[in-house]
DNA sequence: ATGGTTGGACCCCAA
């Protein structure tokens, strides 16, 4: 089964309807995974979003922050939501795909400003929610399951996925102590960066542009912080990969732009 | 070195 899966941190769901409906006719995906919908489950614009064509939604939100959702065509088992790090954040969703396959939808603290967890409690958070995520990980490769994790990880690991590596290296969201800890997530069950698996380490490659630039396009700051990833089974199954950057075009967008993947189950 | 913008709630916070 050829499915379409799409990620996006939408930056408030309720704001960015006419955006997801305009994304939908233009990608046509068969599952949405939302990230930061900033929408408390019974604000959730469920019947808005169902009308779009997905009558199977799930989603796991609070007032104001974080808020993680999964809309689809075909239909969902198995909702699960995680607690992560003692938190009581909404930053995760998964379901059960075709073949037992899990999808995981997460939403990554970004950490704040100040890269030092002594100082700063929202970085510290960040870098145990993805020991967490970690821990998370190997348990699922001792039962040997095949997933899909993506969203928001709000982390670009590679020297290609930001603008500048020399002047970010200590700008949260590209510090050693995060990246350090996304790759023993990635080694941790031989997770594949789809991203990279289609397009070369050497070319940069980015899914957001910050709000504080007069010409995001001119300036070109970006960096690479919504990714999807398979387990190493699911690698022959990959169709296709690609970032719609476009759709920071848009009226009133995101600062983060979709990312999707064709994967035949 | 600094400040720049956005969304959601409330008179500021997180991103």
């Amino acid at each position: 089964m050829m499915l379409k899966i799409l990620s996006w941190n939408i930056n408030s769901v309720r704001i960015r309807i006419p955006l997801l409906k305009m994304l939908v006719e233009q990608t046509r995906p068969d599952i949405i995974c939302l990230q930061e919908t900033k929408a408390d489950d019974p604000v959730f614009p469920f019947e808005d979003l169902k009308s779009l064509g997905f009558p199977h939604i799930v989603f796991s939100g609070q007032k104001s922050y974080n808020g993680v959702a999964i809309l689809s065509k075909h239909k969902l088992d198995n909702k699960t939501c995680f607690t992560i790090a003692k938190s009581e954040d909404k930053r995760h969703i998964s379901v059960e795909l075709a073949g037992g396959v899990s999808l995981h939808n997460f939403y990554v603290p970004a950490g704040g400003d100040i890269p030092d967890p002594a100082l700063n409690p929202a970085y510290d958070f960040k870098l145990r929610f993805v020991e967490h995520m970690t821990e998370w990980s190997r348990e699922l490769k001792k039962d040997k399951r095949q997933a899909i994790i993506l969203g928001d990880f709000n982390i670009a690991p590679n020297e290609h996925d930001v603008w500048s590596h020399k002047q970010l290296r200590n700008v949260v969201s590209h510090t050693e102590p995060e990246i350090t800890r996304l790759n023993t997530l990635k080694d941790s069950y031989g997770w594949n960066d789809v991203a990279r698996h289609y397009v070369d380490s050497e070319k940069k490659l980015y899914s957001w542009w910050s709000y504080r630039n007069r010409d995001w396009r001119k300036s070109d700051r970006g960096r690479r912080l919504d990714h999807i990833w398979v387990t190493p089974g699911l690698t022959p199954a990959l169709k296709s990969f690609s970032i719609l950057k476009d759709a920071r075009d848009w009226q009133s967008p995101s600062d983060h732009v979709p990312v999707l993947m064709e994967i035949d189950l």
